[in-house]
DNA sequence: TTGGTTCGGCCAGTGTCCGAACAAACCCTT
DNA sequence: AAGGGTTTGTTCGGACACTGGCCGAACCAA
């Protein structure tokens, strides 16, 4: 499919090519398994073509036949499948007290999901990106060492992260400027495969596009439910970055101009009213999660303060959500991070007040959802980024091993 | 170029031809004159190529060869430049009291600009579409005696649009669920061109992205100052409109929880406390162009009431960009409808608080501009959405005549 | 065994782009 | 005035990718 938008770059035969082996992956990635005859018959290709696409997909280990179909009439057709072996893809996670590392193959398979804890709040910036080299390394180690090829590797950091993949600033960190892809690249030897660093809702997002219940959707708005409120944005089906790569920042609009003050010296930001800290006074960021399960227990029971707090932190969330669904009008938007366990209580007044505050009736055809995908959502998004690019037409081929 | 997304449609050498084609027209819209071996060395296209893709543009007459260079080395380059003459695009806008059509060439050269009286608020909407339909016609027979194919007719509506072009609910002009598209095309005999229609907003970012003077920047946002306040959102340089196409209902965010009661039943609404009806309490939409202008007479006397007023309004405008500018991170913010002329006592104002409200530096890299394409803008994106559909490939060819 | 059906490979044909060679037109130098 | 250098735009053969049609292979049903 050709778009043909804005770039004055031309097209030729090699496009067309990629364009439709990354048709042909996608179809199998979706419709595994099928036969060529199904690709052709789907997808509006003809057989010869398919054919030729399907036997290069092969040649570069991306796609295997499984056997063959029986009890059919006519001849049996030869099943196709991705084959997920020969590669990888790595997320990574950056956070106050930890890393993870995620690694899945084409088709998805999560192929190990490590957490390793981190003293993200203390550390410098050289020696975390010391320990996330080592944390790679061994990733890529392990990947090799089960005869995969890495795609490439997308860092997950908490901040506004620019579009070149330099940290801006993370304040929870406390990093800035800190140019981490090259830092990361240059601590791991330039392998031979792109390093990118984005931000951690932004890849948040990417993951539920491709592997949440609600992948495919072209409008998604994900909300990270930590200390800080981030947003990512996929609008037509991709991640939107803004002019310099710092889109999203919901967590310091004001919510409640009388509210309390927030950590970035204003006050009533959307953190500071819907935020995690909301229910949790500690700063040691290893409190944070039993004091979410306390939370949840204490609802659960019935408890009427905490109840009461919940539907408020809802309701200030609702404001917050109704700004993405009148200015963006997505078909989701999806809660995650700590907003996830508090979900029950929290969705019925957020959706609720957004419902009310949205100008188009029925939140404008939105959703209102808690993530499935659980904590490591952005590593996972990391993992989908470099998917992402593999799928949008930039095949990799086997190095000679 | 190829950018293979989402859709499932496979490539085939005709894209490759119309994305090339598209790649030739611009660069000549862009760099007119320019010959055939400058098109060639800029796009990287091969010479050949490249006189193979003129050749078929002289033949649609998108492009006309203009004479020769003089006085330089080597052979006199032969020049090409846009040729506007055999084509329009057709832009209207429907507002409260007034509807405007404007016609533009290939070039986007102005054909005509044609502004009438309208009574938007007490027509129903048959009446609307007949007196519409009758516009159109004028407009056209104007263009088909000029000789000139029409290539499209985008229609411009204050409120909420559906992705089919249905006018879903517009509370200026009274209308829910009225099918504009379908009900003009009806009118209007079947013609051989396609009809649109769509948010006010989101056309006038349209205008402001191909004929302002930040035309081009791949991030823009267009806030409208009537009575309503709307957004039309540009992200990585197309329009952006949401799931349902009701992206940009930035009007009825709340910017101030104490705020005045807003027509829509809310409190504090951006459009209560920062839209034009803060200036003007009569309901009669004709008079509020004198009552705009009576304001910036008082402003530029130095009345102090005008100026805390021009200033506070300024503030909860820039509370509704620092919205923009945190989510989106555009590179433009621009103010467009009567916040033109008041836009000397509202940017700077505007500009301080959104500054201090945006988590980016500097508010990520946006500027905050008023828009300079006057009152048309919408009508004048319009026709610029028509052009844009033939930017992207879809080129048109002469009818037989 | 025969006929019908489906699958997938093969081959010629078409359209598009690319590289190289070439003619045309001009300027500048001798 | 003639010739060399420079730039432009066309022509030609080649490469590449998709298309359509044909055919053999493999299976089921009768």
């Amino acid at each position: 499919m050709i778009t043909s938008s804005a770039g004055p770059r031309p097209a030729d035969f090699t496009d067309v090519r990629a364009a439709n082996l990354a048709v042909v992956l996608r179809f199998v990635r979706d419709n595994a398994p099928c036969s060529r005859a199904d690709i052709a018959a789907s997808t509006g290709l003809n057989k010869a073509t398919v054919s030729s696409l399907v036997a290069d997909l092969i040649d570069r280990r991306l796609v295997r036949e499984v056997g063959l179909t029986e009890n059919r009439v006519g001849r049996p057709a030869t099943m196709l499948v991705l084959d997920g072996s020969p590669y990888a893809s790595i997320g990574l996670e950056i956070n106050v007290d930890y890393l993870t590392a995620v690694a899945v193959d084409l088709a998805g398979e999560r192929l190990l999901s490590w957490r390793r804890s981190f003293p993200g709040a203390t550390a410098t910036p050289a020696q975390a990106v010391s320990a996330i080299a080592a944390l790679t390394r061994r990733v890529i180690s392990r990947m090799t060492r089960d005869r995969r090829q890495v795609l490439g590797v997308a860092v997950a950091v908490p901040g506004l992260i620019g579009l070149s993949g330099t940290v801006v600033v993370a304040p929870n960190l406390g990093w800035r400027e800190v140019d981490l892809a090259g830092d990361l690249a240059m601590a791991l030897g330039d392998p031979g495969f792109p390093i990118q660093v984005e931000n951690d809702a932004n890849l948040a997002v990417l993951a539920e596009h491709r592997f949440g219940p609600l992948g495919g959707t072209p409008n998604l708005v994900y909300l990270t439910g930590e200390v800080g409120v981030g947003a990512g944005v996929i609008l037509d089906g991709r991640l939107r970055r803004g002019g310099q790569g710092f889109s999203g920042e919901i967590g310091h609009v004001q919510i409640d101009a009388d509210g309390p003050a927030c950590r970035c010296g204003r006050t009533g930001c959307l953190e500071a009213v819907a935020g995690i800290g909301v229910f949790v006074s500690a700063t040691d960021p290893a409190e944070v999660e039993p004091a979410i399960e306390e939370v949840v227990r204490r609802a659960k029971a019935g408890d009427r303060p905490t109840l009461d707090l919940l539907a408020r932190v809802g309701r200030d969330l609702g404001k917050g959500i109704a700004i993405a669904t009148n200015l963006l009008n997505p078909e989701a938007v999806i809660l995650g991070g700590y907003y996830v366990p508090l979900a029950p209580w929290l969705l019925p007044a957020a959706a609720a007040e957004a419902r009310g505050r949205t100008i188009a009736a029925d939140l404008g055809g939105c959703q209102i959802v808690a993530s499935t995908l659980g904590y490591g959502a952005a590593a996972l998004g990391g993992a989908a980024r470099v998917l992402d690019s593999v799928d949008s037409g930039r095949l990799p081929s086997l190095h000679a091993s």
